[in-house]
DNA sequence: ACAATATTTGAATACTTGTTCACATATTCA
DNA sequence: TGAATATGTGAACAAGTATTCAAATATTGT
């Protein structure tokens, strides 16, 4: 159920028209929370570079993604277990070792969008 | 020039032929920064909205988005300002008022794979 | 059982961020 | 000129974040 709820005639603004259509084809609290959180995963250096390194090598081991990017096995877990909650990654245990692996095939669409962007300067 | 600084034989690593392989390909501190910058960039629910509305209408006023999105002119002023830094609006001032829209059709594409990725769940 | 090892976790810290409020700036119109 | 209006900005505040350190958990090999 959509609230449409209609620009109320004492809100202040310049052209109506366009503020109603727009209003009209809004999307729900929850959608650009959504959103904000799937970019918000990936807006951290430390989590850029784990995620390019699982675009490479599709199962890596926490030390081994330590050792790559150059960070604590500490810091790479607690920034794995942030991917992991934002479903980003999953992991595979084995014995003691925790193989990690990108989630799904859209993360690495997404990703290649950005790197495109930033590779295109 | 590339450092390509190879892994110290005391590092400890598990899968040594991995994580050679993919320090090899490793890029720039710069490039993750860059790259976990454009991510941040649409990382917050009301930066989301903005862009969400300026797909929808290519021109708007800094007094229209706030009615769209329903918060403060103050509020979305701030916002406005860190998406120009970002280089992903732009804006055209206008006597008094300032008519921004989006930068560049990349962020189009980057904003629209993350929504794609939230509508398919 | 014991030591070594891989990962996880909680607390503490310094840092960053988004909003609000009040005010500043700048333009329009009477 | 002076009031109204659109936008921009600085300071303050609360909330959120990333890293470090120390310690906990769990598994392996001796």
């Amino acid at each position: 159920m959509k609230k449409s709820k209609s620009l109320s005639e004492s809100t202040s603004c310049i052209e109506r028209e366009k503020v109603e259509s727009v209003r009209a084809k809004m999307k729900s609290e929850r959608f650009f929370h959504d959103l904000a959180e799937t970019f918000r995963a990936m807006s951290d250096p430390t989590r850029t570079k784990i995620i390019y390194a699982l675009c490479l090598e599709k199962e890596l081991c926490v030390q081994d993604i330590a050792a790559i990017i150059e960070t604590s096995n500490s810091a790479t877990s607690h920034q794995l277990r942030i991917l992991r909650n934002m479903k980003l990654v999953r992991y595979n245990k084995v014995g003691r070792m925790a193989y990690y692996s990108l989630d799904d095939i859209h993360i690495n669409n997404l990703f290649a969008e950005g790197m495109r962007h930033v590779e295109e300067e």
